[in-house]
RNA sequence: GCCCCCGUAGCUCAGUGGAUAGAGCGGCCGCCUUCUAAGCGGUUGGUCGUGGGUUCGAUUCCUACCGGGGGCGCCA
C-alpha cells in the first residue's frame, strides 16, 4: 500500500504555488533567462515572500528595477493564487506575496497536523535518493572509554541517518570497530604484561582508558615494551590462538560498554562490523587482489617505496615516489590501514562478492545489533547489510587524506558510481578551552586557545561523565529520575550538534551544561509548554475558523512551522545536522514568543480565536516533536 | 613547501549573492494574582581578519596577503 505524503517544500507549499506564476510573468516580460526565485520575506513589514528578480531583470531589459518591479506585480496581480492576497513593490525592486491567511493558516495547520511518525516527509525530487544509503559512524577503538569527540562523530552519524529515514529514505547503519590494530594490543600488553588491574567497582572500558594511559606513558621510559605490543600484534595477525581470543575478548567487552554509553544517548546500530573478520574472511586479500588484477594498485621496485604496493596520485600510473602515493601493502607484506578500508567500501557497495556471516550480537536482545562473524553461528542471522547505493562515513576531517584514496580505488577500479557516491562526511574535532582544560587538571599556557582532546593522555571529558554532570545539574527542577536522564542527555546532543561539521567544538562545561537559552533543554521545556496547554484548553470537533486578524507572533509562529519540511529537506541534502537544530531553535523561540505575547488561551473567550490559537499549539507541538525526534532528542510532555 | 578548515558583538557561534548582519551567553534595567520564569522584554555591544577584483548589489564568489588549527607515515 502506498502511503500518502505530507507536500513538500513548505509544509502549505506556498513557493511552489506561486513560482509558476512568477515564471510566466517572468517569460511575459522577456526575462526567460532570469531564474524565479522566491524567498520568504526579510521583515515582516516587507511581506511574507519576496522575490530580487527585478533586480537582475534591469540590466538585461536596461529598464529601472522599480519599474520592471511594478510590471510584475501587476502581472502577478493578474495571475490567481489562492494563497496570494496581494502584491507589492518596494525599493530597490523587490517584489512582495502577502499571503492569504484564511487560506494559508488553514493549509499550515492541516499539513502539520497531520505529520506521522509512520509516514515519511515528502522532500523535493533529488533530495532523497534510491535505494539504501549506508551510514558508519562512531567506529571508536575499543580499547577505551568514549569522550565526547566519539560522542560528537555518534550523535553527527546517527542524526543523519534519522532524517534520511525521516524523508523516507533506506538506511542501515554499521559501527566499525577495528579489534586487530595497535590501541586494543597496547592495551593487551598493559593487562597480561604488565599486570595492571582494575580498581574496584571500575568499569572495563573506564580500567582500559587508565591502561592505555598507563602503557602509553611507558612506551616512552622502556622502549623494549614495544617489542612485547609486536608480539601481542602477530598473535592477531595468525590468529587461532590464545592471546588473538584474548584480545577479541577485551575488544567485545569495551564495545558492550560503547554500545551501553551510545545507548543513553538513543543511538543504536544496525550492524557491528569487525576488522577482525575483514581479514579472517579474506575480503582485504580479495580486495587486494582487484586493485592488482586492475592495476589500480603497482609494485615498486625501487625508489621510497621499494617492495611496497602503492597507489599513485589521480591520473597516474606509476609510483610518483613521493607522499602522493599512497602506500597500500608494507615491503613486510602488512596491508595499512587504509586498504582495510577499501576491501570494507567495496563490501559496503556489493563489489566484493565475498559476505560476512551474521549472528546477533547478543541472544537476549533482539532489538539490538547484528554482528558479523567469520564463521557461521547457530542462530546465523540472514544476509542483508552492505550493498549500498550510497556510503557515509562519518569520520573526523583529520582522516580526508585516506578517505580520499579510499575513493580512489573505487575509482580506479572502475566504479566511477560508487566512488561518486562514497562520501566522506568530515567534521571537526572537539578540543578543550582553557577554563575546561583546567577543570580537568591540565596545565593551562597563556595564548593557547584549544587543547586537544587525547585518550591516549588521558586529556578528555569521557561521554558517561559528562551525562552525569548533565544530570546532577538539571535533576533538581525536573520531575522525576527519568526526565532528568532525558533532558540531560538531550542537553548534550544538542551542544554537539549545533555546530557546523566544519567548526572545531571548543568544548566549555558551561555551556555544554547550560538549560537556558539555545540550548536543547529550552527546546524540550517549549515543547512541554505546548502539551500543557493542550491539556488544560480541551479542542472540540467545530471547523477551524481562521481569525480575521492574526496577531503578528501568530504569524511568525505560523511560518516557522511552515518552514519544517525545507528546513528537514536541506538537513537531508547538506547532511548537516546544525541545519536542523538552527531551525528547531527558531521554531521554540517562535513558540515561546507567541506564549509570552498572547493572553493564555485557557482564558479566551472568543471560540474562534480559542479553537485557532488551540489547533496553532498542537500544530507546533507535533512538528516540534517531530524535529526533535529527528534530532535523536526526546520530547517529554512534561519536565 | 603543498593541500584543507577556521577568522562575524567581550565570549561561544548562526547566517549567506540581495532590503537596517542575527542568536545564545556575559553586563545593566525590568516582568511571576496570567496555559510551567528551564520563560519574556528592554539595553549594552560589530571597519563580518586585511587589500584588491567580479557584480545593479559581496560578510557571502574570485584573488593576494595576515592570524589560528589540521593534514601531507612502509601509523591507525
Amino acid at each position: 500500500m502506498r502511503s500518502r505524503c505530507v507536500p513538500l517544500r513548505e509544509m502549505s507549499d506556498v513557493r511552489s504555488r506561486i513560482t509558476p506564476a512568477l515564471r510566466a510573468a517572468l517569460d511575459a516580460i522577456g526575462a526567460a533567462d532570469v531564474d524565479a526565485v522566491i524567498e520568504p520575506s526579510a521583515r515582516a513589514d516587507f511581506g511574507d515572500w519576496s522575490t530580487p528578480v527585478a533586480m537582475q531583470c534591469a540590466r538585461v531589459l536596461r529598464r529601472p528595477p522599480l519599474e520592471i518591479a511594478g510590471g510584475l506585480r501587476d502581472r502577478l496581480e493578474g495571475t490567481r493564487i489562492d494563497v496570494v492576497r496581494q502584491w507589492t513593490v518596494s525599493p530597490p525592486g523587490y517584489v512582495n506575496a502577502w499571503l492569504d491567511d484564511g487560506v494559508w493558516a488553514r493549509t499550515v495547520l492541516d499539513e502539520a497536523t497531520r505529520l506521522d511518525v509512520s509516514r515519511p516527509v515528502d522532500v523535493p525530487p533529488g533530495v532523497a535518493i534510491d535505494g539504501k544509503t549506508l551510514v558508519e559512524h562512531t567506529a571508536t577503538n575499543p580499547n577505551k572509554a568514549a569522550h565526547v569527540g566519539h560522542l560528537r562523530n555518534a550523535c553527527i552519524g546517527d542524526t543523519v541517518a534519522r532524517v534520511l529515514r525521516r524523508t523516507g529514505q533506506r538506511v542501515e547503519v554499521d559501527n566499525y570497530i577495528d579489534d586487530t590494530g595497535v590501541q586494543v594490543a597496547d592495551v593487551v600488553v598493559g593487562i597480561r604484561e604488565l599486570g595492571i588491574v582494575p580498581i574496584e567497582g571500575e568499569r572495563f572500558d573506564v580500567y582500559c582508558s587508565r591502561v592505555y594511559v598507563d602503557v602509553s606513558r611507558r612506551y616512552d621510559e622502556e622502549p623494549e615494551l614495544v617489542q612485547r605490543r609486536q608480539a601481542v600484534l602477530h598473535a592477531i595477525e595468525a590468529g587461532d590462538n590464545e592471546t588473538a581470543t584474548y584480545v577479541k575478548d577485551v575488544a567485545r567487552r569495551v564495545v558492550d560498554e560503547h554500545l551501553a554509553t551510545m545507548r543513553r544517548f538513543d543511538i543504536g546500530y544496525d550492524l557491528l562490523t569487525w576488522e577482525s573478520d575483514i581479514i579472517g574472511l579474506g575480503f582485504l586479500q580479495k580486495a587486494l587482489e582487484l586493485l592488482r588484477e586492475s592495476g589500480a594498485i603497482l609494485y615498486a621496485e625501487h625508489g621510497k617505496h621499494a617492495g611496497c604496493w602503492v597507489m599513485p596520485p589521480e591520473g597516474v600510473d606509476r609510483d610518483t615516489d613521493d607522499d602522493e602515493t599512497k602506500v597500500l601493502v608494507k615491503s613486510d607484506g602488512i596491508a595499512t590501514y587504509t586498504a582495510k578500508d577499501i576491501a570494507y567500501q567495496l563490501w559496503k557497495f556489493g563489489l566484493l562478492g565475498l559476505d560476512f556471516h551474521y549472528h546477533p550480537w547478543h541472544a537476549d536482545a533482539p532489538d539490538g545489533p547484528v554482528s558479523t562473524a567469520a564463521h557461521r553461528h547457530d542462530d546465523e542471522v540472514p544476509a542483508r547489510f552492505g550493498t549500498a547505493q550510497r556510503v557515509v562515513n562519518v569520520i573526523d576531517a583529520r582522516q580526508a587524506y585516506p578517505q580520499q584514496v579510499v575513493k580512489r580505488a573505487l575509482s580506479r577500479l572502475g566504479h566511477e558510481r560508487e566512488a561518486e557516491s562514497s562520501i566522506h562526511l568530515a567534521y571537526e574535532v572537539v578540543a578543550l578551552t582553557p577554563a575546561a582544560a583546567s577543570v580537568l587538571g591540565i596545565d593551562v599556557e597563556v595564548g593557547r586557545d584549544v587543547y586537544a582532546l587525547s585518550g591516549r593522555k588521558g586529556i578528555e571529558v569521557l561521554a558517561d561523565d559528562l551525562l552525569i554532570r548533565s544530570v546532577d545539574r538539571v535533576r533538581e527542577k525536573a520531575r522525576d529520575e527519568a526526565t532528568a536522564h532525558l533532558l540531560a542527555a538531550g542537553a548534550i546532543r544538542y551542544y554537539l550538534l549545533k555546530f557546523s561539521l566544519t567548526q572545531i567544538i571548543a568544548f566549555d562545561f558551561d555551556e555544554a551544561l547550560r538549560v537556558t537559552g539555545d540550548t536543547g533543554v529550552y527546546l524540550q521545556y517549549a515543547h512541554a509548554r505546548a502539551a500543557g496547554i493542550l491539556r488544560k484548553v480541551p479542542d472540540d470537533d467545530a471547523p477551524l475558523v481562521v481569525p480575521d486578524a492574526l496577531d503578528p507572533v501568530e504569524r511568525a509562529l505560523l511560518h516557522r512551522v511552515d518552514a519544517y519540511a525545507h528546513a528537514l529537506a536541506e538537513t537531508a541534502t547538506s547532511l548537516s545536522p546544525s541545519t536542523l537544530t538552527t531551525y528547531a531553535f527558531s521554531l521554540a523561540s517562535a513558540l515561546s514568543d507567541f506564549y509570552e505575547h498572547t493572553p493564555p488561551i485557557v482564558r479566551e473567550l472568543d471560540p474562534v480565536v480559542r479553537r485557532f490559537r488551540r489547533r496553532l499549539v498542537a500544530a507546533v507541538r507535533v512538528v516540534l516533536a517531530d524535529a526533535l525526534h529527528t534530532l535523536g532528542i526526546a520530547a517529554p510532555d512534561r519536565v
